[in-house]
DNA sequence: ATTCGCAAAGTTTTT
DNA sequence: CTTTGCGAAT
């Protein structure tokens, strides 16, 4: 038996040698906190707790796998569950489908197939042409389901129109689902909570088979996970949590915000321990990080601290433009190696959202620094995969029409729009799933001859695959290439990314290979299915490699590199442009930006950038807000921007407010002379038509606005900047009318950012020389 | 029914 | 800059 005592803090200890009952564990970030988990799993197992009576689920498959890693290396054992809720569902869905109106062969839909369902739902209910988007309404479906508001009983919140076509749609939406065999990523927790509720025997027997349940990442479960959780620790009392509330980063997609009060509510005598020492990072890294989630209004005060030697200071780059962003980064981290004996792998680049990653890629590749990208949806949203996929997910599953009408868009020839009317509606009458029909009656009498032909010989291939299904994954994908004529179209084809394409295949191939050899049991293709949908990457399927992680702030929870670059710091991308209207939202992303700055073990930059190029434009790009709220001391500022009035490097060290957040706007007119060299004076007064700003990006247009008016305010009293308050009417002589959305920082520091309501944008401003005025 | 071409629109984060 | 959508021509 380990020594636990020795190898554990007391509070860790406390954790993890408290067997039964309900148990919180409020982790800071680099507290130790998978540590944590892994001894106490250990524990369990020394208490003779078998391995299967241990359920350990987690919020992404990157985590489940880093958890599973370090059990093995701990315990030497493999054989605990650990993955995440959809994965947990998914395979107990398999065994209970019957009793919740599924086949065990179900389709697991992603977000795009979802969106057709409803799409035909919306047609076929003559609710089309809404101006409400299918991805708003499916992110509502989405909100409603996982606040386990049901089906049939949904009651629409007044007034709100989106809502209110969600009630009409949503009982047609899930029965069309139930009619193909499907489910949506929702209803992968909602069926197992729907099972949990109605079958008493079924919830106890899971509840004595999982005794010691324990959740990560507490703090981003929503209430349907809350709830499952919960329904399999009625009996046997022993679930544990971790979670930090600071790190609550999926509040958009219905995490459940009170969810640790809940959890003391129903579970009294919960012990609760708290572990603030970090271990990780250095005491620059945890000061920043600390003193920025102190902005946090909504929030337990809460401090962390650190014992370990104080590092290098962190460091905040100004870069010309992302390109140089890039290259600035990829420079250090290729002299990092060079120089500092470093490896690929102790470096992770950090950003926002997915579309930063380009820049970054191509300057790593110019130096030949090998890089992963982590989560980027490529893979499995690659038109190809998506079509192989679908014929392997109608072969498992026939009644998967949405699957059907992939197959017939891309790997069949001569079926259209009117074929697929009058199959459907004879499937509709025999209510067969329409493969399924096709086989069973043949092809119906309406059909013209040529697409007749086409119908039958899809039917024929179809029935020969079918006796295939058996095979491994790989050879049955080979055999629907072959069989279907997709890989010789592809091969045949002039165009040059179809080239790319059968290597992606192959790759697909590749991969299926590797899980014939891991699974060889027989629900083999069911099983890879329900890997491909579930996960996002490739990379979960193969082995850990020396390269540069590459991933979004929400990809990096759980994980640490000893370097990390946060770059794009910037107004409107974080925060987001569509996040800082709600102050809920805003300090969302300013917990996104702890999360990320706390991955750091000894080294960190944040950068940002003068001029960011969106949407092939070229704009004034704003410094975050959030740079204004980090602690100077254990920062160096390094300005890489090559502006006119100081060379490259020399305000090093140096840096105030205006260094950062208004120079962007005192030099903003040589840079519409930079940018756009044919604007002429008359250009300047007035937006061209159909000139929208995001709050991303200022371009150069609106920048001249500026100079044109220059500060008039000599002879006003300034007012405090105090004054100014959230939702406030304020004029200002430029913009004219708009309404206080946020206020960040205090005294000279202090800004706020306006919507105004001509402009329909909104700008923001340093309330300490703006001329903007309290309206009356 | 398919394919080609151009225009418009839209870009958060994940299971 | 991409991707998606729509309309016309084959």
């Amino acid at each position: 038996m380990k020594d636990y005592a020795a190898e554990l803090t007391s509070a860790q200890l406390a954790a993890v040698t408290q067997v039964d009952g309900p148990l919180i564990v409020l982790a800071g970030p680099g507290s130790g906190k998978t540590r944590v988990v892994t001894y106490r799993i250990a524990y369990l197992l020394d208490q003779g707790i078998s391995p299967r009576q241990i359920l350990s689920l987690t919020f992404t498959n990157k985590a489940a796998e880093e958890m599973q890693r370090r059990v093995q290396e701990l315990t030497g054992l493999d054989s605990i569950w650990m993955g995440t809720f959809h994965r947990f569902c998914a395979q107990l869905l398999r065994r209970y489908a019957g009793l919740v109106g599924l086949r065990e062969n179900f389709s697991i839909y992603d977000v795009a197939d979802a969106q057709r369902v409803l799409d035909a739902v919306l047609k076929a209910r003559q609710l089309a042409g809404t101006h409400i988007t299918l991805g708003q309404l499916s992110q509502a479906i989405s909100r409603v389901k996982n606040r386990l508001q049901a089906a049939d009983g949904f009651q629409p919140r007044p007034g709100d129109p989106v809502e209110a076509i969600v009630g009409k749609v949503l009982p047609h939406y899930q029965q069309q689902l139930l009619a193909h065999n499907a489910v949506d990523f929702d209803d992968l927790l909602l069926h197992v909570v729907a099972l949990l509720r109605e079958n008493e025997s079924v919830r106890d027997q899971l509840d004595q088979q999982y005794r010691y349940v324990l959740v990560d990442e507490y703090q981003d479960t929503n209430l349907a996970q809350y709830t499952i959780a919960r329904a399999l620790s009625m009996r046997f009392q022993n679930l544990a949590v971790t979670g930090d509330p600071d790190q609550s980063i999926y509040g958009w997609r219905g995490a459940h915000p009170d969810n640790i009060r809940d959890f003391e509510r129903d579970f009294p005598g919960t012990r609760v321990v708290r572990l603030e020492q970090n271990y990780r990072s250095t005491p620059n890294i945890v000061k920043i990080a600390d003193q920025l989630i102190a902005n946090n209004v909504r929030r337990k005060p809460k401090s962390l601290f650190t014992e370990r030697a104080p590092g290098d200071p962190v460091r905040l780059v100004r870069y010309l433009d992302q390109r140089a962003e890039a290259e600035g980064i990829a420079e250090t981290i290729a002299s990092g190696i060079a120089q500092h004996g470093r490896r690929p792998r102790d470096f992770a680049i950090i950003y926002r959202i997915n579309a930063l990653s380009r820049v970054l890629e191509f300057a790593l590749q110019q130096r030949g620094i090998p890089y992963q990208l982590v989560n980027s949806l490529e893979f499995y949203q690659r038109k190809e995969i998506k079509d192989v996929l679908a014929y392997l997910r109608l072969l498992n599953n026939p009644r998967d029409d949405v699957a059907l009408q992939r197959v017939f868009g891309a790997m069949t020839r001569g079926i259209g729009d009117k074929t697929w009317g009058r199959l459907a509606a004879q499937a509709f009458e025999t209510r067969l799933g329409m493969v399924e029909c096709l086989v069973i009656h043949g092809v119906p009498a309406t059909i013209h001859k040529s697409a007749a032909t086409a119908l039958r010989a899809f039917s024929a291939t179809y029935h020969d695959l079918q006796k295939l299904v058996h095979l491994p994954v790989a050879e049955l994908i080979r055999q629907v290439l072959l069989q279907t004529g997709y890989w010789q179209e592809l091969q045949q084809s002039n165009f040059s990314d179809d080239r790319d394409r059968c290597a992606n295949l192959e790759e697909l191939i590749t991969a299926a290979q590797q899980f014939d050899q891991n699974f060889s049991e027989s629900s083999g293709l069911e099983e890879f299915l329900q890997r491909a949908a579930l996960t996002s990457d490739t990379d979960a399927w193969g082995g850990t490699n020396d390269r540069v992680s590459l991933m979004t702030l929400h990809a990096t929870k759980g994980l640490e590199f000893p370097c990390v670059f946060a770059p794009a710091i910037e107004h409107g991308i974080l925060p987001h442009e569509r996040s800082d209207h709600d102050l809920n939202e805003l300090e969302e992303e300013r917990r996104l930006l702890f999360v990320g700055i706390t991955r750091a073990m000894d080294w960190l930059q944040l950068s940002y950038v003068r001029r960011r190029e969106f949407r092939g434009r070229a704009g004034m790009a704003v410094p975050s807000s959030f740079l204004l709220e980090l602690p100077r001391e254990e920062m160096h500022f390094v300005d890489l921007a090559g502006t006119t009035n100081a060379a490259p490097g020399t305000l090093d060290g140096e840096w105030d407010d205006e260094t950062i957040w208004l120079d962007a706007e005192v030099h903003e007119d040589e840079y519409v002379d930079a940018l756009d060299p044919d604007l002429t004076p008359t250009d300047l007064g007035e937006s061209p038509p159909g000139a929208r700003t995001s709050g991303l990006i200022m371009t150069a247009r609106e920048l001249s606005r500026g100079p044109e008016a220059p500060p008039t305010s000599s002879g006003e009293p300034a007012i405090d900047p105090d004054y100014f308050q959230p939702k406030m009417i304020v004029r200002h002589p430029e913009y004219g009318l708009g309404r206080v959305l946020t206020i960040h920082g205090s005294g000279r520091r202090r800004t706020a950012t306006i919507h105004f309501f001509t402009l329909g944008r909104q700008h923001t401003f340093y309330l300490a020389h703006s001329q903007l005025r309290p309206l009356g």
